[in-house]
DNA sequence: CCATCTTTTGAGAGTTACTATCATTCGACT
DNA sequence: AGTCGAATGATAGTAACTCTCAAAAGATGG
């Protein structure tokens, strides 16, 4: 509805389609219904069918664009940020110090563009049970990327033990912190929270 | 069917009464039921009531039970053990080294128990994804566990976040570590493996 | 041994997240 | 304008739960 976009205003790649719009829009009120129903009645109470009737398209269609009801709100684009923010850093410096450098650019850059969101985000990943699961299996494609990403860097293979432990560790212990932080109300400075998060694990997990 | 104890025989404690004892059966009869036909046909292909069927006891009875059908799994009982034998660890001994020899002791003794279920218990948590999520949830109950104990050790609060993160990161390690262990068809010793696992962890991340 | 009280069980109906199919509609391209 | 392929919507079906209530079975006191 809103679309007053003109054709050739697109910033990010070759004009779309309409087509390719009309996706665009109808991914979006799908997401943005959900997150407002979300808000306002809960995650559990909010039968897809009723975001399928705010967002005015059909059941179907929302299973169409999001597989299940948890992506609506996991989906998210923070990878390819990491995985180019962990690239620019220079080859020799150590992963865990590289993870660091790329965490705290990417997480700067998605904090700046919406914070709102990030921050709805965060408190649904931890009251809700289902959301917390599939959070924690960090593993899932953030895991992969960085496999890749550390497996170029260290000369080791992708499926390396010692690599997907690093990976692993690093993944749940961020996702740890993001709790923590939505626990105390979200107002901690995430950066900060993240920092010390990673030097734990940096000075082997001493306490 | 073959409960020919006598009353008196009855170990672990005060003897119970045949309300008692039939409980356990049926929750053995479900999950034993449970894991033959997940292994015949797999656990997404198995539904509850076929599993209720084959244990001789309704649906309803299932549910009674076991409050999810992943719980039929992943119920265990290995918290106690792991507790008890990280607290057997002298005080003075650091965080990671009591985990080590705790995960180290009550691992073994997981094995000797019962090799092959703990086999097919692991097989399960790599290849079906509603069990992976739920597996890799560890803070769940384990983690708080864990939590606990090294805040007595440590003198920290339950939660604080730097102990969180040290707990978070062990059991996520130690589950990569598992699934990695599955993947190679359960060949390579799992003990040596945590204690490479632990290692990288214990050496702060480096590889 | 019977009566009663409590706990466990089973049966039924209902909700919801998904899956599959198929006809319709709508943008793309000639 | 007309055709083609992709997106949509309607419909039906499966399976994991949840709730409720009545029947069955163990515990308990006389």
């Amino acid at each position: 509805m809103a679309s007053a976009e003109t054709p050739s205003a697109a910033q990010p790649g070759p004009r779309l389609g309409l087509r390719e719009r009309k996706k665009i829009q109808t991914r979006q009120a799908i997401r943005r219904a959900a997150y407002r129903l979300f808000e306002q009645q809960g995650y559990d109470a909010t039968p897809v069918d009723r975001i399928a009737e705010a967002a005015d398209v059909s059941p179907s269609t929302v299973f169409r664009y999001f597989p299940t009801k948890e992506d609506i709100v996991l989906t998210d684009e923070y990878d390819p940020a990491l995985e180019a923010a962990i690239r620019a850093r220079p080859a020799e410096e150590p992963p865990v110090e590289a993870i660091r450098q790329g965490v705290i650019v990417s997480m700067r850059d998605i904090v700046a563009r919406d914070m709102t969101e990030f921050r709805q985000r965060a408190r649904l990943m931890r009251e809700v049970p289902a959301l917390r699961r599939r959070a924690a299996e960090g593993m899932g494609e953030s895991g992969h990327m960085l496999c890749g990403v550390l497996a170029e860097r260290t000369g080791r293979a992708a499926d390396d033990i010692e690599l997907r432990i690093v990976v692993t560790a690093v993944f749940a212990a961020m996702n740890e912190a993001l709790m923590y932080w939505d626990e105390r109300g979200q107002t901690e400075d995430i950066v900060t929270l993240i920092e010390r998060t990673l030097d734990v694990l940096g000075r082997g997990l001493t306490l």
